[in-house]
DNA sequence: TTGAAAGCGCTAACAC
DNA sequence: GTGTTAGCGCTTTCAA
């Protein structure tokens, strides 16, 4: 590396215009056979190809998304991709979107609407061909700006009546948890969220447990719901220790709880170990998302599927066809919840060996 | 809205011209508003910020970009984004950059060198001012490729000469895991390693192995030393389940594994449950990452942390000064390694109950 | 302090 | 088939 000299002068990188030189064409020839538009005799476009080759040309996709007044570019936007539910899906989603051709650009907003206006702001300068959001503040004057930009958008994951979107049905998953806790003769059941969940969806999973709890004769108990901050992520928390602590201690004590999502329920299995509450024994635990963790046999938590891989195909396969123009109303996919029973749930204790609180009421 | 007819002929974006028509001003007096390029009287500045916001003007990066000749968008490439020690370096990194005012484009490769080529001449199209590699194929020449584009590289958690980068002391870290078991009292520690980790980092930890066994004057049995393929991600394999019964039935059985990653010693630990066998009373198992799960109560693996904290923030330092210009030599950080001991370690169960083969040896 | 003009690298009519 | 031309929306001299 002697040759270059100090501070070496950056060529800047050769263009089109090069190209047609080394040639012996015109622009517009170049471009033809860059972008295989056809209508130039092999004899030239193997010219052109030879002189892109030898002068190391590479097409500046800036120009062209300029002059074609559309990028190739879509937009994620997750909320946090520590999450795994979220990387998941981003994952998919990226791989589908690449092998449509397109680029992905990613943004995170750690859940701040701020953040999440900041970032979208910057993908609409960067002009992208649409979005794909996987958080959502709700903010309906959001979609309007989007709108109005002319991006397509879809909602991956949050339901919006105004908007397209594809999700699973979370009322009915949170119902299948809570009904198979019910099932199992649990009568108190505590619903536990964290803000890891949006409040549009925890809504519809509150919703779903209380569905569960009345057609099985239960009335909600509103001392057994409890929203806690974003808790640490998979480590022990002490908002969430007194919250166990509080449910299983009250009077009429909680035998289980369904946790909004795998994150928190897993923090729930943490927790009760501290607590010396043997899970499923002392407390049966349910989830939301299904991810990865929650199969290892070591965590064996039952809990209510997403299925990452539909709901990432069903939501590009949607913006792909936003973006080629199709113009038809506002989709929603409701896509169906699985529940996977595995080793956190059981029947509660004292309906297994009946304790004297059981013969005398109120004691 | 009823008011727009079908198939509403979508106007094109306000550009800068629209604002200075509104604004009675010219576009560059506009442009210098915009960019607070300065030397604006403070009334015509206000003038053009209040058209802007009239006309719902948004600045095109395209354009700009094109005409200042460089981008304020950064490339991350990632292996696969659900490896959480990834989809974590990936998640800071691209904080990180946001802060500095800096967009993100983020590619997976799943492992592919050539969709880690494809991938990257998408990026360069792109004209991205710099890209930040988590998984590099270790190809030479497309360091040099990069180079010759003129856009920054720095590689992070993956050693190379050639490069600026940003790792662990992968290989000390090794020696520390390895060393640890060796002070418990095993001689005979299985390598486990899988195509999750790339052949470069993989060689260093198991140089760093082989240094902790050889510094105990253990002489390094290539029986104990095993490659998988590509195991499923938390779940039990059945060729892992195939090569830890072998290493537990050599003739000189295996007392501990030291898996070259946590995504890997998870599935050992899932695998030895399958098998029966206690961790750690019958086989000592140890990681390298630190991921989350590793942390929880019923996994509590013994492994070598990454500081994936430090290695984003040093990584997207080194790459914005090389984006900024700075022109000094290749620099190599490398980080130093810290075990963290958990459960899935401990004595081995010879040294404990000493059995008839250790009496009459050879038996 | 402001404006006119010359591009950035490319595409897409439209002539030849 | 191939070349000419007129921009895409913006920045950035350079004059006024």
């Amino acid at each position: 590396m002697t040759s270059a000299g100090p501070r070496e002068q950056r060529r800047s990188e050769p263009t089109i215009r090069d190209v047609a030189r080394a040639a012996g064409v015109s622009k517009s020839t170049v471009s033809n056979v860059i972008r295989s538009a056809g209508g130039v005799a092999e004899a030239t476009r193997e010219r052109v190809l030879a002189a892109a080759a030898d002068v190391g040309y590479r097409p500046n996709a800036l120009a062209r998304n300029l002059v074609r007044r559309r990028t190739t570019t879509v937009g994620i936007v997750v909320g946090d991709l520590s999450n795994p539910i979220f990387s998941e899906l981003a994952k998919l989603a990226e791989q589908r979107l690449s092998r449509a051709g397109l680029a992905t650009m990613i943004c995170s907003t750690d859940g701040s609407p701020q953040r999440e206006q900041e970032k979208l702001e910057m993908l609409l300068e960067h002009r992208v061909a649409g979005i794909l959001m996987l958080q959502f503040s709700g903010e309906r004057s959001t979609l309007a700006r989007l709108r109005s930009a002319g991006t397509s958008v879809v909602l991956l994951t949050q339901w919006e009546e105004d908007a397209d979107c594809v999700v699973l049905d979370e009322r009915r998953g949170a119902e299948l948890a809570v009904s198979h806790l019910v099932g199992l003769g649990h009568t108190r059941i505590a619903y536990l969220s964290s803000e890891l969940v949006e409040l549009q969806t925890d809504s519809a999973r509150l919703a779903g447990y209380e569905d569960a709890l009345r057609s099985a004769g239960i009335e909600p108990d509103p001392d057994l719901v409890t929203r806690l901050g974003h808790p640490a992520y998979l480590r022990s928390d002490p908002g969430l220790r007194s919250a166990i602590g509080r449910l299983v201690s009250l009077p009429d004590p909680a035998t289980a709880v369904f946790a909004s999502n795998d994150l928190l329920a897993v923090d729930v299995l943490e927790t009760a170990e501290e607590l010396r509450l043997a899970v499923p024994r002392d407390l049966s635990v349910a989830g939301f998302d299904d991810i990865q963790v929650s199969g290892l046999t070591r965590i064996s938590l039952t809990t209510v599927a997403q299925p990452c891989g539909e709901l990432a195909r069903l939501g590009i396969e949607l913006l792909l066809e936003r973006i080629d123009g199709a113009q038809g109303p506002r989709r929603q996919l409701l896509l169906e919840p699985s529940l996977v029973v595995r080793d956190s749930t059981s029947t509660p204790l004292r309906s297994r060996e009946p304790e004297v609180a059981d013969v005398f009421p109120g004691a």
